[in-house]
DNA sequence: CGTAATGGGTCAGCATCGTTGACGCTTTTC
DNA sequence: GAAAAGCGTCAACGATGCTGACCCATTACG
């Protein structure tokens, strides 16, 4: 247990003194998860974005490349519902892509309208070098924190979802053909 | 090339993992981390964002507001420091906030050249709507998750963070007047 | 069979938030 | 008195979102 909430300082900027610590406490507490969800997931996202830069990319390649390699034959509509963003904005990420030989877009075969999204070798292994760099941030933190605390960081994460999130996840967790309604 | 069973899904979820799974297990769980980073961070910020919306602002607002809520009199360097960007792209935030009244700024008073950054009451105001906003989200995280998942998710966050984002959120976390460097 | 709906692509325009580079002003430090 | 530090700002650019409006191919349906 690091760093104790320090009521002492409230006091000293002006607020209630003694009596409601339980509330400062909770307070304190979630302006902490603010912080650590900010300087976290900044530095999660750091070392993936550093290479995509040199390969004049950004974040959004990259969720492309990951949600496509997490489910290979995926559809735009379904890859639209997961990353929630109107067409338009996947289209500019997704058309270079696949134009500079990232992703594949194969016609469906039962609906020949889809366009189902795979990684070509050379797509794979751009997505395979940012998830090493991913990799070494997460591990670090895994093995710094226990695989205890992995286990409540995982549901503390998946509390944070909302209902399409968790359902978006529930269907990149599940088997292919298994049905998530 | 098309649907490949998922071998790691099953391991994932509690099947007897045969033989060299362990490291599928290994891909699978920070595959699923990467996940839960993505959906999580961007769900934890939708309910500010969509304040923050109404008001012709975004989530760079938000930062300031609170940052500067949490350390009332925090110089525009130090601030810089937490949010690592640029002076330019916090120029473009801080002076509407302060030309509307939120956020005041006040001379140094052992360095003149300093400016010292406070919320004014309706910077204070906003700030408030926007954390309970985020605070709904993660107590009902935290309430499923229960107290020692809460313990894991904040050392795991604390592991993804970086050396100066540590020293950043021990500055944050210290008392008024006591020394981090 | 013909029309409507669906899946996907694209053009045009706009906003936010980040960047670099360059300059100017005030104040402190040496 | 000159250098350095803290802050503000102009200009231009890039990545990532958005809305609105169309178009095309294909499927679904009456």
């Amino acid at each position: 247990m690091t760093a104790l909430p320090k009521p002492e300082a409230e006091a000293a900027r002006g607020a209630a003194p003694a009596g409601r610590n339980l509330l400062f406490l909770r307070e304190e507490e979630l302006r902490l998860a603010q912080d650590l969800l900010f300087f976290g997931y900044r530095d999660f996202t750091a070392g993936a974005d550093a290479i995509l830069a040199e390969l004049g990319m950004g974040r959004a390649h990259h969720r492309v490349l990951h949600f496509v390699g997490r489910r290979p034959g995926i559809t735009v509509g379904e890859l639209l519902g997961i990353l929630a963003i109107t067409k338009q904005s996947l289209g500019r990420v997704l058309t270079p892509l696949v134009d500079e030989g990232y992703v594949t877009q194969e016609t469906g075969r039962s609906d020949r309208r889809q366009r189902l999204l795979s990684l070509t070798p050379k797509g794979a292994a751009l997505e395979r070098r940012l998830y090493d760099r991913q990799r070494e941030t997460v591990m670090a933190a895994y093995r710094e924190a226990g695989p205890q605390a992995v286990e409540g960081f995982r549901r503390v994460m998946r509390g944070l979802m909302g209902r399409d999130a968790r359902a978006a996840l529930a269907r990149l967790e599940a088997k292919d053909g298994e049905a998530v309604p």
